[in-house]
DNA sequence: AGCACGCCGACT
DNA sequence: GTCGGCGTGCTC
C-alpha cells in the first residue's frame, strides 16, 4: 500500500471510487474502484458489472465514492450502458423513497426503470464426460442421478431451471457437489438484457424513372408510390406492391433507390392519431387557474392543487401549461390512473404534442417502453406521459409534473417498493425545484388537509364548461322499495328514468362496483355458501363463462360440478353483480342495445373497444360497468347515470370506506350530462341519511370533506396521524400467527426504548386480516399508527431491524406498507 | 437475494 | 467417519 497523499507519477490520477447501489436487498451503497481505462465512460445514472461476493450482479452508479477504509474495494467489471438511465438529480429522490418506504436503495432503483434493462446472471449447468460416464457406471446417488439424466436430454440448463425440472426435493448443493466431483461444469452468463431498440427497413426513391423493361411492372410501380423527398416503410411499400421485397436489392444496385434501417418509436396505440390544434377559449375560472400555474413556472417549488368539477375543462388547462413550460425549456411529466387502454387524456395530449409526448402505457411491451424511456433520456421527449411508474421518467429539468386524478388509488404501488406516486411527485418537484400539479373533482382528504395548512395552493374551478348545468339527482331508498321480492335492484324509479331515456333516443349508464352475475352463490341443500377452496372469501358466479370465480386467486370452478361440499345442483344465486343486471335490463329492455364493461369484458381482445366505439357512435343505449367506466373516457351522449347500490364501497372495514365511496359516486354522476343535453342521476340506496351519499348527492365536496375530517380527527387517522402496515404472510396458520404475534410483542416492547415512541406511537394488533387466506397463504396484519412524523420514522426503522431479525429464508415473511391503502 | 460457513443427526 | 439438512451472516 502506498502511502497517502504520495503520488506514483505526475502523469497518473488519483485512484477513483464510485458509490454503487447493488440490485440486492443490501441497507448500504457500496465503493468500487473504478479502472482508469473505464473512467471517462462512468456516469451517475448509468449501470454497472460488479462484483459481490462469488457473484456478479448489476449495480447503479450513484456518484463518486470516497476512498475507502477498513475494506478493500473490488474494481467494476464492466459499464452496461452507453447513456445514464436516469439523471444524478434523481439520485436524492431514490435515496429518499428506499428511506421512506423501507426498501433497499438498489431495488428501488430497479423497480423504478423499466423492466426489460435488467441484466440477469444465469449460472449455466453442464454435464461433463465425467458425469455420463459416472451415470452409466451407477456410481451417482439418486438424486445425482436425477439431475444428470435431466441434463443428459436437454443439454446445457440454466441452473434455476435445472432445480425446477428436478422437482421437490432438488437442492443447490447436490449440483454443487457434483460440479466438486467433475460431474458437471458451471459457468455464468448474462442472460441478454432485451435492450435492443426497434429498427424498420425504410426505402428512399433516387431516380424518378426506372430504366428497367417494361415487363417489370412492380419495378417501376415501385418508383411510382414512392414520395418524390422523403422515405417509405418497406411495410407500407408491401401494402401497396406485394412483391417489393423482390425488387428492392435489385433496384438498389441499379441506383434507383436507397434501402436503409431506421429506429422507429412504435406507436402505442394502433391507430395514428391526428394532430390537434385546435385551442378552446379559456373560461374565466379556466384562465385564473392557467394563469396561477404558469405564473409559478420556474420560480421554484410550489404545490397547486386544481379542484376543478367534472366536466370543468382540466385538461385543456394543463394543456396551456405545459406549452408554456416547454417555451421556458421546461420538461413536463403528466400522470394518469392506470386504465386499460389510451385514454382522452392520452390521445389529447398526442394531438396537440405529437411527437414531444413518451407514452409510458400499462399495455406496452418491455421494448416499447424502452424505447420511449430512451427517448426521454435523449431529450427527445421532453414530455412523459403514463401511469403511476412514470413519476420516474427520466427528464433531465423538470418544471412541471401534473398528476390527473390526484385521488386514484392506482398512485399507489401495492407489493414490493409500496410508493404513492402523487406524493412522489410532490418530492421530486420540492427536490427539483419545479411544480406539482394536482388535479381532481374530488381530491383525496390528504391533498385538500394539505391545502388547509398551507402546502398546497388551492385553486378552484366551480363551473362546467359551456355553462352546462349539473345532472339532477333522484335518490332512492331502496328500503321502502316496493317492487316486490326486488331481486334485481331495478326499481321503478330507474326503470321509468331509463324508459323515458330509451324513447328520447338518449344513453343511459348504469354502475354497479362489482363484477360477475353473483357474489355469493349459496347452496340450497346443504346451506353451505360457496367458497374458494385457496382462499376465505366466497367465489362469485360468472354466468358469462359459466364457472365460479374466485377474485383473489383466479380458482375457477365449473358450474355443472354443483356444490362443492355435497354436489348439489339446487343453488341460488345470492348478490348480484354487473352480469346479473345486465341480464335483468335484457328482459327489462328486450329491444335496447346493451353494452358491458368491466375486468371481464374489457380482458377480452377488443372488448373494450366495442363497447367505447358502441357509447362513441351511438350504436348501444345502454352500458353497465363497474368503477372501470368512471375512469379516463368521455360519453357526451349519456344522459341518464343510474347507481345501482349506492352502498357497496361503505361496508369494508376501511377508514377510507368513505372517501372511496364519495369519490366514486361523485365522479360517477359526473358522467351525466357531459354533452349538450342536460344529465340525470338516479341513485339507489339502504343508507339514504349517511352523510358520504348526501353530501354526494347535492354534489357538496366541501360539505363531505368537513364531515369526514371530523371523523378523522376524532379516531386519529391520517391526515391526522401517520400509519404503516405491517403483513404477514406464511403458508402455515398458525406458524403465521405466532410470527405475527411475537413480532408484535417486540414492537410493543420497543415503545418503552424511547420516550417519543411511547408519547406517539400506537400499535394495534396484529390480528388476522379481514380476508384471512388468499391463495393458500395466510395473513395477519398489524397497524402502526404515529402522531409524532419525526418519531414515527425512527420507529419504523427499528420495526424493520426487529423484522430483519425474526424473518428466516423460509416461513413467515412480514413486510412494512408505509402510508397503506388496501386496508384488506 | 445468493452463497458460504458451520453445526447436528442418519447413513455408509 | 461423511453426507447433506438448514440456521446465521456477509456481500465494497
Ligand atoms: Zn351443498
Ligand atoms: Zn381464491
Amino acid at each position: 500500500m502506498k502511502e497517502p497523499g504520495v503520488r506514483r507519477g505526475a502523469s497518473q490520477p488519483p485512484e477513483a471510487y464510485l458509490e454503487v447501489a447493488v440490485a440486492a436487498p443490501l441497507e448500504q451503497t457500496l465503493t468500487y474502484k473504478l479502472p482508469q481505462d473505464q473512467a471517462p465512460l462512468a456516469e451517475p445514472g448509468k449501470r454497472v458489472l460488479v462484483p459481490m461476493g462469488r457473484r456478479r450482479v448489476t449495480g447503479y452508479i450513484l456518484g463518486p465514492a470516497p476512498k475507502p477504509e477498513g475494506f478493500k474495494a473490488r474494481s467494476i467489471l464492466d459499464i452496461l450502458d452507453e447513456l445514464p438511465l436516469f439523471p444524478e438529480a434523481m439520485v436524492p429522490l431514490f435515496r429518499w423513497l428506499a428511506d421512506y418506504y423501507i426498501y433497499p436503495l438498489g431495488l428501488t432503483i430497479k423497480e423504478s426503470l423499466p423492466s426489460g434493462v435488467n441484466h440477469l446472471e444465469l449460472a449455466m449447468v453442464k454435464i461433463t464426460p465425467e458425469g455420463e460416464k459416472a451415470l452409466e457406471a451407477g456410481q451417482a446417488n439418486l438424486k445425482e442421478q436425477r439431475f444428470l439424466e435431466i441434463l443428459l436430454t436437454a443439454g446445457a440448463t440454466a441452473q434455476n431451471q435445472l432445480l425446477k425440472k428436478a422437482g421437490k426435493g432438488a437442492s443447490v448443493s447436490t449440483i454443487l457437489t457434483m460440479q466438486r466431483k467433475g460431474f458437471v461444469e458451471i459457468h455464468r452468463v448474462m442472460q441478454k438484457g432485451r435492450v435492443r431498440s426497434k429498427t424498420e427497413t425504410y426505402i428512399k426513391a433516387l431516380k424518378e424513372q426506372s430504366d428497367a423493361p417494361a415487363r417489370q411492372k412492380s419495378r417501376h410501380k415501385i418508383l411510382e408510390i414512392l414520395p418524390k423527398d422523403g422515405d417509405m416503410t418497406m411495410r407500407a411499400l408491401k401494402k401497396e406492391v406485394p412483391s417489393a421485397p423482390r425488387w428492392i436489392w435489385e433496384m438498389e444496385e441499379a441506383g434507383e433507390i436507397q434501402v436503409f434501417e431506421k429506429e422507429v418509436y412504435r406507436d402505442p396505440f394502433g391507430e395514428p392519431i391526428p394532430p390537434d390544434e385546435t385551442r378552446f377559449t379559456l373560461t374565466s375560472e379556466q384562465e385564473v387557474a392557467y394563469t396561477e400555474i404558469v405564473g409559478a413556472l420556474g420560480r421554484g417549488y410550489k404545490s397547486i392543487l386544481l379542484h376543478g368539477v367534472t366536466g370543468s375543462g382540466k385538461t385543456e388547462v394543463y394543456l396551456r401549461c405545459v406549452e408554456k413550460a416547454l417555451e421556458q425549456g421546461l420538461s413536463v411529466i403528466v400522470l394518469v390512473p392506470e386504465i386499460a387502454l389510451i385514454s382522452q387524456m392520452q390521445r389529447r395530449f398526442l394531438a396537440r404534442f405529437g411527437e414531444k409526448v413518451a407514452v409510458l402505457h400499462s399495455g406496452l411491451t418491455d421494448g416499447e417502453r424502452l424505447d420511449q424511456w430512451m427517448r426521454i433520456v435523449r431529450g427527445q421527449a421532453p414530455i412523459a406521459l403514463g401511469a403511476r411508474s412514470s413519476i420516474f421518467a427520466p427528464v433531465k429539468n423538470p418544471g412541471l409534473v401534473i398528476v390527473d386524478e390526484e385521488h386514484d388509488e392506482s398512485y399507489k404501488q401495492d407489493s414490493r417498493l409500496r410508493y404513492q406516486a402523487r406524493d412522489l411527485a410532490v418530492m421530486r418537484c420540492h427536490m427539483e425545484k419545479a411544480v406539482t400539479v394536482l388535479g381532481s373533482a374530488t381530491p383525496s382528504i390528504s391533498s385538500r388537509h394539505n391545502c388547509a395548512n398551507g402546502k398546497f395552493q388551492k385553486i378552484s374551478i366551480k363551473n362546467r364548461v359551456a355553462e352546462r348545468p349539473f345532472p339532477e339527482v333522484t335518490l332512492v331508498d331502496l328500503r321502502n322499495t316496493t317492487t316486490g321480492q326486488n331481486r334485481s335492484l331495478l326499481t321503478d324509479v330507474l326503470k321509468h328514468h331509463l324508459t323515458e331515456t330509451l324513447a328520447k333516443n338518449e344513453q343511459a349508464l348504469l354502475f354497479l362496483n362489482r363484477r360477475g352475475f353473483a357474489n355469493f352463490p349459496v347452496c340450497l341443500e346443504c346451506g353451505g355458501t360457496i367458497t374458494c377452496a385457496h382462499c376465505d372469501v366466497s367465489l362469485t358466479y360468472h354466468q358469462e363463462d359459466g364457472c365460479f370465480q374466485c377474485h383473489y386467486c383466479g380458482f375457477c370452478q365449473d358450474i355443472t360440478k354443483g356444490c362443492p361440499s355435497c354436489g348439489s345442483r339446487k343453488l341460488k344465486m345470492m348478490g348480484m353483480g354487473t352480469e346479473k343486471v345486465e341480464d335483468s335490463l335484457r328482459s327489462m329492455f328486450p329491444q335496447a342495445i346493451i353494452g358491458r364493461l368491466d375486468r371481464d369484458t374489457a380482458a377480452k381482445k377488443g372488448g373494450l373497444v366495442s363497447v367505447l366505439k358502441g357509447l362513441r357512435e351511438k350504436t348501444t343505449d345502454i352500458v353497465v360497468g363497474t368503477q372501470m367506466i368512471t375512469k379516463g373516457h368521455d360519453f357526451p351522449n349519456i344522459t341518464l347515470v343510474g347507481v345501482v347500490c349506492a352502498d357497496l364501497s361503505m361496508g369494508f372495514p376501511d377508514f377510507r370506506a368513505g372517501e372511496r365511496t364519495f369519490q366514486l359516486l361523485a365522479q360517477v354522476a359526473g358522467r351525466a350530462g357531459r354533452g349538450e343535453k342536460p344529465g340525470r342521476v338516479v341513485l339507489q340506496t339502504y343508507n339514504p341519511e349517511h352523510f358520504c351519499i348526501t353530501t354526494a348527492c347535492a354534489n357538496d365536496y366541501d360539505a363531505f370533506c368537513n364531515e369526514e375530517l371530523k371523523f378523522r380527527h376524532q379516531l386519529k387517522y391520517p391526515p391526522f396521524a401517520r400509519l404503516a402496515q405491517i403483513r404477514f404472510t406464511g403458508e402455515d396458520s398458525k406458524e403465521t400467527g405466532a410470527f405475527a404475534n411475537s413480532i408484535g410483542e417486540e414492537c410493543r416492547k420497543l415503545l418503552w426504548a424511547e420516550k417519543a415512541f411511547k408519547n406517539s406511537v400506537q400499535v394495534l394488533g396484529p390480528i388476522p386480516s379481514p380476508i384471512a387466506r388468499i391463495a393458500r397463504m395466510h395473513r395477519w396484519q398489524m397497524l402502526l399508527k404515529g402522531l409524532d412524523h419525526k418519531a414515527f420514522r425512527a420507529y419504523l426503522r427499528q420495526v424493520n431491524r426487529i423484522i430483519q431479525s425474526k424473518a428466516g429464508a423460509k416461513g413467515p415473511t412480514a413486510v412494512i406498507d408505509v402510508d397503506p391503502v388496501n386496508m384488506l
